[in-house]
DNA sequence: TTTGATGCAAAACGTTTGCACGGCA
DNA sequence: TGCCGTGCAAACGTTTTGCATCAAA
């Protein structure tokens, strides 16, 4: 796929869509907001509050984590974000493209995150609910490993830059 | 299979498992230790430490929080306790019997969690790793929706008992 | 001008930890 | 007896909230 073009023009559309979101519920569009929702689009991984925080500190005037906080809970409702729970205690974000859907697989090693499409499991997922009487609405699926390739090299590199969390 | 007299008979061999590990790893058999494992080899879903902590009350002499989040590590550690998590703030856990490997289906009215077995599944997500270059060692899969049943019955009793999350 | 948004600090929440005391081995 | 386990309260890290101020509409 073409990749930095087609993302260029699509922050511009997501920003729209975000604006487009406030202006129906009633609520105000600031430059907090924007810049938040610029940022979080121009993502192209998962982050965590923490991790947006500090890539925002260099804007003027820094945003408090209470106003992130907000923004994201606005994105969320919006649809342009996602929230993951990746077994850790603080949570982790994902700019939802309009792609695929895909699930994750992350490295036990160095907690790097990697994405995989499945259909035949998303198959098999809407039979198991069917079978349990249930009516699918979302799903959460995470493998947990070690990559492969870090294990010939003996550790990631990554390991040891480590943030204290994941 | 045959329910009510399995469980009680597996309840005492847990026990001793969970005795014997301690021993093993010059650990102490404390009252606390065996009250609380008993207790959450008792239980017949998942369950939360708050949850747990509620049903310890009645026992002579209260258990501090301290407490059982210290012994739910070490059932962890001795293989007999699984963590959950399903997207809530708080973590939840499950006696690991030695039965099947489960993934969990979770309703979004009432809370209520369901089990399921899907060997398929399981065969997909090792060729996922593999193909992704990855040793899988754990995986969660999470499925969220409404059961049908509820919302025949318009909603469900359980959903007004709510705690707030979700 | 009006009302909602922001920043700050404090609170909330589940969980962990330091420490003095108590009980198993 | 020695040493580990316990309970308490305080600390913790993430997230939420109350409130006075600020800015979009």
């Amino acid at each position: 796929m073409p990749e930095k073009e087609s993302l260029k023009r699509n922050i511009h559309s997501e920003l729209a869509l975000f604006s487009n979101y406030l202006k129906r519920q009633g609520l105000k569009i600031t430059n907090q907001r924007l810049l938040v929702a610029e940022k979080i689009f121009n993502e192209t991984s998962h982050f965590t509050v923490d991790s947006l925080a500090d890539s925002l500190k260099d804007r003027k005037g820094e945003i408090s984590r209470a106003t992130i906080y907000r923004i994201i809970s606005l994105l969320i409702g919006s649809g342009q974000l996602t929230e993951h729970n990746f077994g850790e205690n603080m949570k982790y974000y994902e700019h939802s493209h309009s792609s695929e859907h895909h699930d994750h697989i992350v490295c036990l090693d160095c907690r790097r995150i990697d994405e995989f499409v499945a259909p035949n499991i998303e198959k098999i997922q809407e039979k198991v609910a069917e079978e349990n009487n249930y009516i699918l609405t979302e799903h959460s699926l995470i493998l947990y490993g070690n990559c492969k390739l870090l294990k010939e090299k003996g550790s990631c590199p990554r390991k040891n830059q480590d943030t204290g969390k994941f």
